[in-house]
DNA sequence: CGTGCAATCGGTACATTGTATCGTTTTTTG
DNA sequence: CAAAAAACGATACAATGTACCGATTGCACG
């Protein structure tokens, strides 16, 4: 139940945010959508809800660490409902497709690195960009 | 002399372009800059370029392979005068500092992973934030 | 060296993405 | 169920970057 998922993550539970879970949960191909996206998702559902107060739902769950936002090339942010285990991403540059992946020895290295050069780690972001198995025939 | 590095890059010679290459080289400690930051040198230096020269000129530059753009996370776009080897960054989210590292481990790991999945890779960004040593005490 | 044309410039209006404000509405709490 | 606190929606605003346009400049050719 989204409600519960709210409160758990200290949230009240509100209609704007019962949706917009709703959504980010409802994705089933692509589970990366920009805050417009959603927007548009929920007018053509017929919500009366703001572009604003989706910006400011999105920031909230990623504040409260329901969902990761992530700067595709492009500049726009994109937000993904989190799975709990991080994961990082390769973007097809012809169609748009994302997969995902993680790999323990880069993320070993990343810390080591980090460390190497005096850096206390807080964040990365890791992107392939390339053409998918689709496209690259084509 | 600039001069041929723009005739090579097949760019006419004109002062704003001279005078952007120039502090581009000129950067020694953090060769990250903005287009805004690009534009409030030259207005330092008391040159009368304008900030939309600025974005095209640089725009150009990254055409012609003279500089690298990167997405940084904020949104705004950081250009790099290209030194022709491939490195990363990590990126201080206190004070901005930016330094620079290669691993040929992840690289490989990166281009197994793209093969592993079906894509052939044309691109890739890793960036690591955190805080350098000098902030992680303050 | 002029000179003419194409490329480029500078200023500014505009586009896009996201944030702050504020009066109104909804949720929670007692 | 009522009052207080939080959240909402609309819109104005901010930041970053792009498009347009008349004025200027670089460069090929004589």
């Amino acid at each position: 139940m989204e409600t519960q998922d709210l409160r758990n993550a200290g949230l009240k539970v509100t209609l704007p945010r019962i949706k917009i879970l709703e959504i980010l949960e409802k994705q089933q191909d692509d589970r990366h959508l920009s805050a417009e996206k959603v927007y548009k998702i929920l007018l053509s559902e017929g919500e009366e809800i703001g572009l604003a107060t989706v910006y400011r739902v999105l920031t909230q769950f990623e504040a409260a660490g329901l969902v990761e936002r992530h700067h595709f090339e492009g500049g726009n942010s994109i937000f993904e409902l989190n799975k709990g285990s991080h994961h990082d991403h390769l973007v097809c540059m012809k169609c748009g497709r994302v997969d995902e992946f993680t790999d323990e020895v880069i993320e070993k290295r990343q810390r080591e690195i980090a460390e190497r050069l005096g850096y206390s780690l807080t964040d990365h972001s890791l992107y392939l960009y390339g053409y998918c198995a689709d496209c690259k025939s084509s």
